[in-house]
DNA sequence: GCTCGTTTCAAACGGTCATTTTAATCGATT
DNA sequence: AATCGATTAAAATGACCGTTTGAAACGAGC
């Protein structure tokens, strides 16, 4: 309905992709409204008329940039299993990987910053925060954690769990910026397709290792 | 000097319990000095006093939990490395990961709390927070990651440095008990060797997987 | 031209933060 | 017993936080 205008930005986007960056780069906690307002050119009391509260924002951010990822990695699980092969590893981790951090679909150019964010959201520490991520994904997950534990046959169940949350974690560091970022500078060398492959065979390795020696 | 009293516990060490503790729980910026001073029994100004600051605190805490696990890397690389016999990847990813999971020295019963205390700085957002973890990990880094680009002949300098930080990525994931706590209840199942056993496989896996296709 | 719902804005509120100040307490030395 | 440095404690300071308030600005419909 809203058609697709240009760049007009309303107040209430103009929020919501300040509080992306600002988010994604400092941290969730470290972000005061004040900043973030001003980084959106727009008044502290916008958030609470537009979102209610802070966590309102950020609920709305996350629903924004989550929904895509989701819809994409239940895209792609939907095709793998529709093919009727045996689902191969490789591809299962492409197709839960590949979405969070390429994120081609609807963010352009701030890709990057997105992608960013969502790492910082998956390892934040607060319950409270992790809650909310919860209920965004919780759907989808599940059905990634059974097709992990389905190919990787010989892991118990606890084994899969396990699986799966090394698969998050090297995915949430890797889309914060830490992996590639090692506390010095930035990498500068590397484009973003070598990392992408070495994130992939990085995961798939260390799921194949776990299986091994269960 | 001091003598081995028994759990007398000066006000600094209930300081630094209280923020190995808490720091780890909370997070840092989520724990106010108020709140921290309260659990240890002891006064605002205290932290001042004897730390000069809460940044002052923080850099004593991660002196004195990560000095212990620095020497243990250093010993178990110099051991690996004075045997003559090439270096074996798990072995080398042993070295390194089972100090920080472990922390065997020193601390006793409260060693689960350091490893999460380790754990959240690892992964901690806040450049200043990175920099005095990295000031303190500098030297020992340095040997290990030239130790593991040799482990993994088959990978340029980039690479090897991709590999160190998703060790670190999925180190500091574990450690935090966002790996074996996946965003529902504790997993009450599975004991801490088998997860320790279950983590250096799949990191040995992961570097593994990350050489075979650089 | 006026009204009315929507949106923006400056200002203020109550609360908590880290830090500082000032005074009290303690322990050893003389 | 008195003294003095080291330590603890209570209270104040100034800054910043998220949230709320009440009034101004705006735009569409009559």
């Amino acid at each position: 309905m809203t058609g697709s205008e240009q760049t007009p930005t309303s107040t209430r986007e103009r929020l919501i992709e300040a509080a992306v960056r600002l988010f994604g780069e400092r941290g969730i906690g470290a972000t005061s409204l004040r900043a973030l307002t001003e980084a959106a050119g727009s008044n502290i009391a916008a958030v609470n008329y537009h979102f209610g509260s802070k966590e309102g924002l950020l609920r709305a951010v996350i629903d924004q940039t989550m929904h895509a990822v989701n819809e994409e990695r239940r895209r792609r699980l939907d095709t793998l299993e529709a093919s009727g092969q045996p689902l191969t590893l490789p591809d299962l981790v492409r197709a839960f990987v590949e979405p969070g951090v390429g994120l081609t679909e609807g963010h352009g150019h701030r890709a990057p910053e997105v992608a960013r964010f969502i790492g910082r959201v998956m390892n934040e520490p607060d319950p409270r925060i992790r809650q909310i991520f919860a209920e965004q994904v919780d759907p989808i997950e599940g059905r990634y954690l059974t097709a992990f534990g389905r190919a990787l046959p010989e892991l118990d169940e606890d084994g899969a769990r396990f699986a799966y949350a090394g698969v998050i974690g090297l995915l949430s560091s890797y889309q914060s910026g830490t992996l590639t970022t090692l506390h010095g500078q930035p990498p500068e060398k590397a484009d973003d397709d070598t990392n992408r492959e070495r994130l992939v065979a990085f995961i798939t390795g260390g799921l194949l290792g776990l299986q091994s020696t269960p």
